[in-house]
DNA sequence: ATGCCGCACCACGTGCGA
């Protein structure tokens, strides 16, 4: 099974490039972020014409997460139901239902946190540390009924040195302090596995170049997509590695895929 | 020490991303 997560930054200014990939790289489940359109606006004649089932969260012009399915599944969770301010679209959950296997599926794309103005800054953290939280919450239950759970999407942190290109820069960052680190360091803690990491423990693995400074061409990018297993999924783990493939068409998102083999 | 570019939208400027 070929599971890939990609941030898409608009699904009607990428659908020519996300075709194309789907057609070529024949992923089985597909994890999209910042589609970026309404829920009935969405591609669903594209996606559906190449063998896909959909689930889509969408909003009017930001954030946005949808998964493209080749199984069967139903839908388990439109955002975090315990997460109150729940304005934005930023978390869709499935059960995949094959014949030889069951589990959980969610596109995750957490809050960024960012902002110029320092006090909208610190409310957007607190926020964005908040929304962590109520992620916890929501797992914990799903964890205790021992069905596998795969977590995929733009989590927005840089976990280590190794997952950025220039840490300096980003002293300070709501994607990089340490409370926010600590937040995704939470995941392993209660029983996930970072997907990359664990076939590639000293390799960068850079999911997002910025549009501007050139950045892709000098590779001066950041890890901050994940796929994240339970031990259940985690064991049958075969290859974990990023396509950059998208990143090099013309007008690409600004992020890539990351693509993920399990052995069912 | 900074969004340098690209997306969407009551749109030809502004908000937002990371």
């Amino acid at each position: 099974m070929k599971i890939a997560t990609y941030n898409i930054n608009s699904i009607k200014a990428r659908c020519a490039n996300l075709c194309e990939w789907l057609k070529t790289a024949q992923p089985d489940i597909v994890f999209l972020q910042e589609i970026k359109c309404e829920t009935e606006n969405f591609l669903y004649l594209e996606c559906e014409s190449l063998g896909y089932h959909v689930a889509v969260l969408g909003q009017k012009g930001y954030n946005g997460v949808a998964i493209l399915s080749k199984f069967n599944f139903e839908i388990t969770s439109k955002n975090l139901p315990n997460f109150t301010e729940n304005t934005e679209a930023r978390y869709i959950e499935i059960l995949v239902k094959h014949p030889q296997f069951e589990f959980y599926a969610a596109s995750i794309y957490a809050p960024n946190g960012c902002h110029t103005d320092s006090k909208i800054q610190n409310i957007k953290l607190q926020n964005k540390l908040h929304w962590f939280d109520c992620l916890y919450q929501h797992l914990l239950p799903l964890l205790a009924s021992n069905t596998p759970i795969l977590l995929a999407g733009d989590f927005n942190v840089m976990m280590s040195e190794l997952d950025v290109f220039d840490e300096n820069r980003f002293k300070g960052s709501p994607l990089y302090i340490k409370e926010v680190r600590n937040k995704l360091k939470a995941l392993s803690f209660i029983g996930f596995h970072d997907a990359f990491r664990i076939l590639h423990p000293s390799e960068e693995g850079f999911t997002f170049w910025d549009y501007s400074a050139n950045s892709f061409v000098t590779n001066s990018g950041l890890r901050i997509d994940y796929i994240w297993l339970s031990a259940l999924l985690a064991e049958k783990l075969k290859e974990c590695f990023v396509d950059k493939s998208l990143r090099s068409m013309n007008k690409p998102s600004d992020h890539t895929a990351l693509v993920a083999e399990l052995d069912m």
